[in-house]
RNA sequence: GUGGGUGUAGCUCAGUUGGUUAGAGCGCCAGGUUGUGGUCCUGGAUGUCGCCGGUUCGAACCCGGUCACUCACCCCA
């Protein structure tokens, strides 16, 4: 028998915890709707195609990290990595319309080494903004980032980097260029990015080595490759950002993971998390529902790590605060009270053990915000002892009263 | 996938050069006390010392393997 363990890199999620997390996919996606998004639920599988087929041949996500497995019909199936290419589908098989803003919450699957920030089944938060090629849904898309970030307590935390990683035709020139800037340095270069010099030589921009760092620092800069057209566009964005009073730094190293970016491509990062900084991060992709087979549709978007928000943020999810009743009496009748005041829609906490002290500290533990004490003595004289925990004060209320009474504070 | 660190009670951790029935604090449970926000007193339960194997008269301790956690690389949100 295996041990009673979850497997590696998943985790339960106790009540506490997930609290945290329902509060901030919940907080994510109340900020969409204010921008006009729309949720949509898509399969937590998709047919392998769908991925190995948009998300790029060199990247390791396709090639080493996918949960892939046959079903009983010999069909080819994976957990989703990640949320974009299902959406993108999603827009295709039900024929959707532009422009479109759709927001997406839940897990992924990546067969990674597990540590701070990362694990096999993590959880994102995003949004797709699909059929706008202007400058301007960049800018707002990043916007919708920024207040969810603000929103966790994160604004002053994170910082906003920003590249553009040009059209196709500054993409190529631009790798180009590179790629002969770095082949002299060819036996100087780590191992890892030697193999990238061939394979994504953009990737080599942010190599973590220090003597690929110092060879880098030389190199050509992407923006000096943008062709006007997309010189142009890169400049509405930085205007348009600065126009809404959203902080940024240029970071001309800054590539995307997945292969069907272009143009803009941002990151937020924080200094929270370890190696595993960027917390929430996307780009533009205008080519990418085209090259699955449907009508040429740009789009941007962006996904956030939940967990990773949940580690950098300190913010507090609102818990609800029930009434506590603590009964020293007639035990079934406080149960029955409690009922009828849950009927009604309050919380109530309801203790049957432990002493007088005990359970009103307890209560206070569980945030209760009043305290109806049955004690035997008020009992046989008709009424309770209604304490508010956050006033320290008490009055005693009549039994026949105190569901009205309760009713009134508790919704206050 | 590669490298480092760590695995002893629910939690945080002690545990001497290998030596009897493996400990503390907190928490938990029961009872008592104090009627009004963590009191105090008494009592109690809980461990295959991560797992498997080896060395040894004897292993929580030494060795090998394995699993898990963790940090970093890789990659990524």
């Amino acid at each position: 028998m295996t041990p009673l363990q979850p497997a590696r890199g998943t985790h339960d999620l106790l009540p506490e915890d997930a609290r945290r997390h329902r509060f901030i996919e919940d907080t994510a996606f109340r900020i969409a709707e204010r921008y006009g998004y729309g949720e949509i639920i898509t399969p937590i599988f998709e047919f392998t195609d769908l991925f190995t087929g948009t998300l790029g041949e060199t990247s390791d996500v396709v090639t080493k990290e996918m949960y892939t497995f046959t079903d009983r019909s010999g069909e080819s199936l994976t957990l989703r990595p990640e949320g974009t290419a299902g959406v993108a589908r999603a827009f295709i098989s039900n024929s959707l319309t532009t422009p479109l803003k759709l927001f997406y919450r839940g897990p992924m699957f990546r067969q990674e080494r597990p540590q701070k920030g990362r694990f096999r089944q993590f959880h994102q938060v995003g949004i797709e903004f699909l059929g706008l090629e202007t400058p301007l849904a960049d800018v707002e898309a990043i916007a919708v980032g920024w207040q969810l970030l603000r929103t966790l307590g994160l604004g002053e935390k994170v910082q906003l980097q920003l590249n553009s990683l040009g059209d196709l035709d500054s993409r190529l020139a631009y790798r180009h260029a590179l790629v002969e800037y770095l082949s002299p340095f060819r036996d100087k270069l780590s191992t890892e990015s030697l193999v990238r010099l061939d394979k994504n030589p953009l990737r080599i921009l942010d190599s973590k080595s220090a003597t690929d760092q110092e060879i880098v620092a030389g190199a050509p800069l992407m923006t000096d490759s943008l062709t006007p057209e997309a010189r142009d566009f890169f400049d509405q964005v930085m205007s348009g950002l600065t126009a809404l009073g959203i902080p940024f730094t240029l970071n001309p190293k800054l590539v995307r993971g997945l292969d069907y970016y272009c143009h803009t491509a941002f990151e937020f990062t924080s200094t929270a998390l370890g190696s595993q900084s960027a917390v929430l991060a996307g780009g533009r992709y205008d080519g990418l529902i085209a090259r699955m087979g449907g009508a040429r549709t740009p789009g941007i978007g962006w996904a956030a790590g939940v967990e990773r928000l949940a580690l950098s943020s300190g913010c507090e999810a609102p818990q609800s605060r029930p009434i506590a009743i603590i009964p020293m009496g007639d035990q079934v009748a406080a149960l029955a009270l409690a009922d009828r005041l849950r009927t009604a829609g309050l919380a109530v906490d309801l203790g049957f053990s432990g002493n007088m002290k005990k359970r009103l500290s307890r209560a206070a533990e569980h945030k209760a915000r009043f305290a109806v004490i049955l004690g035997e003595d008020e009992m046989a004289r008709g009424v309770a002892a209604v304490r508010d925990l956050d006033a320290t004060t008490q009055e005693e209320i009549t039994l026949s009263q105190l569901e009205a009474y309760l009713l009134h504070r508790g919704t206050e």
